[in-house]
DNA sequence: CTAGGGTTAG
């Protein structure tokens, strides 16, 4: 009672009060008369018909009872009135910030409420604004202000911000909240400063769920994939059971990008296990999981047994057949997804232009790039050229592929002179394939696979000194190589091969396998192809480099570890040298079995001595 | 007295 009544004097001082219900706050000798329990009753109504507001309408008749019975200047119905408008899918921020401008002296809830509802509504910098005016007017931000606060600097990526935040958080002692630390994880997660990531999660004394999803999610972000999965397992073991559908998705997500099958199958099996029906997004993540993982068929099937399609699913089946060089049945989805009605985007094109190109269908390939503007108002991006070029190129027509380039209405950009670069190292055709380096050097290029491939060029032709001239300017320029791997997964742990790797504690055993593989190799017929050793040395030298590859390593391994005739999947961060092509071709006939590479681009599946890839790839 | 963290695909 006495608090209602110094919020009566409030009432009759503030002068911004516009809305005041006047004629219903009780002048002190009528205070008597209305009895306690009736407003306490009026207060319940109010608040349980705000509760019931489905829209806009209703929610303007409960704000109508509220300032009527004068209960705005109770500060509880106030908030939940500010709450309600400000949060609810209904809602209107707008409205809401006008009701907020009425309560005379806000505190902190109110102030949370309303950065709540700005990153509810997407506007993060205002959330922002709302923090600096609260610090402003002296209101001592809580346990609940940082969440909202968090997020939305993880969402602006503010990492200067984020980290004054951090330091006020500390000041305030609320560091130890289980919720704060959860959003400093996602903060740094997201501005990619994972090791303050780290300092964070391995700082709580308490875990929850969440702190594993956002620790996993932030990984995720940086792209540190066997990370995800690493700390996914120590999710497990520390008793955290069955995971929830957001953390299953970034592992599922790592597994396409690690190429681990096992283990992505695992986490579908506990999607199906935990959750009743998986949505559009987690069917598509997995259909490009098992695309990525080399297991197409399932993907199809998957594809084929989802019930609303949208162009995300489409897509990542039609760039997944692609991948796998299925390129006609990639075009027949794409036939059945016009069909269906769905509108084609410009990614979509992206997949349909890389099925052709992967599968040669150069006919086909212009005819969709002309399709696209004229039929469907999709104007081809640089992508899309950069696919016709590459189709045209690994045609083999390279004068096309140039005029094409010459002709474009924007700058071409890197990954267009790359691809007309491979074509050329493709073909054989030093002098487009100049020009196009030359472009590529000069844009400043910090992409070592392009001098890479001018280095073979020069190689093939026996330019060593040119060989070493781009050697030279790769290391003054300070590039170095990614070392190329290959990994493969046995019995679902990934073991990763760089080449001419000896401290592989197995490598005795490895080193055996590798000599009597190419004792029967050579049985049937194979020559190791030298031409491929980039280094001017001897023919007996060029010899025991191209043993050593990754892939050779990692395939000698799984021969020895899995039983027979089950395939072996090698996931490799580059693309193979034609030598290793050769090479798997003659292990999946002599060893009878069917071996799946993931390369830089695509899939190659070997079996029988033959690739899926026809060896468009490599016709060098 | 109320409430909060992650949101994934091509």
């Amino acid at each position: 009672m006495i608090r209602r009544q110094v919020q009566h004097t409030n009432v009759l001082i503030t002068p911004r009060d516009h809305l005041q219900p006047t004629q219903v706050l009780i002048p002190p000798r009528n205070h008597q008369q209305i009895p306690e329990f009736n407003l306490q009753l009026k207060e319940q109504e109010c608040l349980s018909s705000l509760k019931r507001c489905k829209n806009m309408e209703e929610f303007k008749q409960a704000h109508a009872q509220i300032l009527k019975w004068g209960l705005f200047w109770n500060s509880f119905c106030a908030s939940n009135l500010v709450a309600t408008c400000a949060l609810s899918v209904w809602g209107s921020m707008a409205y809401a910030c006008s009701i907020f401008c009425q309560i005379c002296e806000p505190g902190t809830f109110q102030f949370n409420t309303m950065m709540r509802g700005h990153v509810k509504d997407m506007n993060y910098e205002e959330a922002v604004l709302v923090y600096a005016d609260m610090l402003e007017r002296g209101i001592e931000p809580d346990n609940f202000t940082f969440p909202a606060l968090l997020k939305a600097g993880a969402l602006l990526r503010a990492l200067d911000e984020g980290m004054q935040i951090h330091g006020q958080i500390l000041k305030l002692g609320l560091h130890d909240d289980l919720y704060v630390q959860n959003s400093l994880i996602n903060l740094y997660g997201k501005c990619k400063k994972i090791e303050l990531s780290y300092v964070v999660f391995e700082t709580m004394d308490q875990k929850s769920v969440s702190s594993w999803s956002a620790i996993i999610a932030a990984n995720a972000s940086s792209g540190l994939w066997s990370k995800c999965l690493t700390l996914f397992g120590d999710m497990i073991s520390e008793g955290f059971g069955e995971p929830e559908e957001s953390i299953l998705v970034n592992v599922v997500c790592a597994c396409a990008h690690l190429g681990a099958l096992q283990l992505g199958k695992c986490a579908h099996g506990s999607l199906l296990r935990n959750i009743s029906s998986l949505n559009v997004i987690v069917q598509t993540s997995l259909i490009n999981m098992y695309a990525k993982c080399g297991a197409i068929q399932e993907a199809v099937s998957l594809f084929k047994k989802m019930p609303d399609k949208n162009q995300l699913s489409y897509s990542a089946a039609i760039s997944g057949l692609a991948m796998h060089g299925q390129g006609r049945e990639a075009l027949k989805l794409f036939s059945d997804m016009l069909r269906e009605g769905l509108e084609p985007d410009a990614v979509i094109y992206v997949g349909v232009l890389s099925a052709c190109s992967h599968c040669g269908l150069v006919d086909e390939g212009l005819q969709f790039f002309e399709q696209m503007k004229s039929e469907y108002g999709v104007e081809p991006t640089i992508q899309h050229y950069g696919c016709m070029v590459d189709l045209l190129g690994r045609a083999g027509l390279l004068i096309e592929a140039y005029d094409l380039i010459k002709n474009m209405p924007m700058k071409p950009n890197d990954v267009v002179w790359r691809s007309l670069l491979s074509a050329c190292k493709v073909h054989q055709n030093l002098e487009i394939g100049e020009t196009a380096a030359n472009e590529l050097l000069q844009s400043n290029s910090k992409n070592p696979g392009d001098y890479l491939l001018l280095s073979y060029m020069y190689a093939r032709t026996g330019r060593w000194e040119d060989v070493s001239q781009v050697r030279t300017e790769l290391a003054d320029k300070g590039i170095s190589q990614a070392p190329g791997f290959s990994s493969v997964e046995v019995q679902r742990k990934i073991y990763r091969f760089f080449s001419q790797d000896v401290k592989w504690p197995h490598h005795d055993g490895i080193s055996d396998m590798i000599h009597q593989m190419e004792w029967q190799l050579k049985f049937e017929g194979y020559v190791p192809d030298t031409s491929q050793v980039l280094l001017n040395v001897q023919e007996d030298e060029k010899r025991q480099r191209l043993r050593g590859h990754s892939q050779k390593l990692a395939i000698a391994f799984a021969l020895l570890n899995t039983s027979r005739g089950s395939p072996i999947r090698v996931t490799r961060n580059l693309r193979m040298c034609s030598d290793c092509h050769t090479y798997t071709k003659y292990i999946s006939l002599i060893y009878e079995r069917e071996i799946t590479v993931r390369d830089r681009n695509r899939f190659h599946h070997f079996r029988d001595g033959t690739c899926s890839c026809n060896d468009f790839w490599l016709l060098t």
